[in-house]
DNA sequence: CTGTGTGCAAACTCTTTGCATAAGT
DNA sequence: ACTTATGCAAAGAGTTTGCACACAG
């Protein structure tokens, strides 16, 4: 579904949260704003915490995973298994793959039309896929 | 390079550590043993830990966790990011990717045979590929 | 009003670290 | 002997939870 929200950022917004079940209070759509303001964007929940806080919004590191998690299961964002500790969300919701930098822990987009997926092998007896995931880890060329 | 450790599994585990830099303790030849003894394995460190303490090898837990780092800088091992919090290590260093069986948080490795990257995508500017990791999450098909 | 959301702090999980003791060469 | 590993317990990072208060409908 698609709503376009460039006409009026928080009435569509306070749309979007309705539609998916969660109430617009102030804390969801300031986040979503600061989600959703400048297209495809990969955060942890500390960032986009710092984020809020730096713009005055006074939210609780609690209420932001909360939050994330909301949205991911609404369908806004999803969440990026890349490394380790801490968890990436992805507000391309979208089929397309990641580079990952190695020592900035930064994730870039693979623009989905790179299409890599050749001939995928046979799913065990029993399963279905649910996505494929693949992430291009990157390095920085000494020199 | 190839050690045949099949002739006698302690001797030529101590010859690999050995190589790798490693003093073979009694604890890193227990370990190592339980890891290499069954062919292709996924495994945590909380999963070690508890296999080690079953066969009455008392390690502590932090042992685990520096032998498996240490397994893996001498490239015995491979760390496998798969989802949130835990690490998995894997026993299979050559090329190949992953089927994860969401729920049970089970790791299949995909046969190596199955080639499935077609065209990779430009890489950015002044990075080099470290690998290429693929991960095709599965759920049980309810029925 | 009524129910849901929020903030706070405490709890939890996984992992790492510091330091005294033990073991390898 | 001399050096490196180990064990323990404590610290650390990231995430979650429980409960009283606040806010949206």
């Amino acid at each position: 579904m698609h709503i376009s929200y460039e006409i009026d950022a928080d009435v569509s917004l306070q749309e979007r949260l309705r539609f998916a079940g969660l109430r617009p209070t102030r804390q969801r759509i300031a986040l979503a704003s600061l989600i959703f303001a400048k297209g495809d964007r990969h955060l942890s929940a500390e960032e986009l915490h710092e984020e809020a806080l730096g713009v005055n919004v006074p939210v609780s590191l609690a209420t932001v995973y909360n939050t994330l998690h909301q949205f991911t299961q609404a369908g806004m964002l999803r969440i990026l298994a890349v490394e380790g500790a801490k968890t990436y969300f992805d507000t391309n919701v979208s089929d397309h793959h990641h580079f990952f930098v190695e020592g900035d822990n930064e994730v870039i987009d693979i623009p989905s039309g790179s299409t890599m997926v050749g001939n995928l092998p046979p799913v065990p007896e029993g399963m279905e896929i649910v996505n494929v995931d693949i992430i291009i880890r990157l390095r920085k060329k000494r020199g």
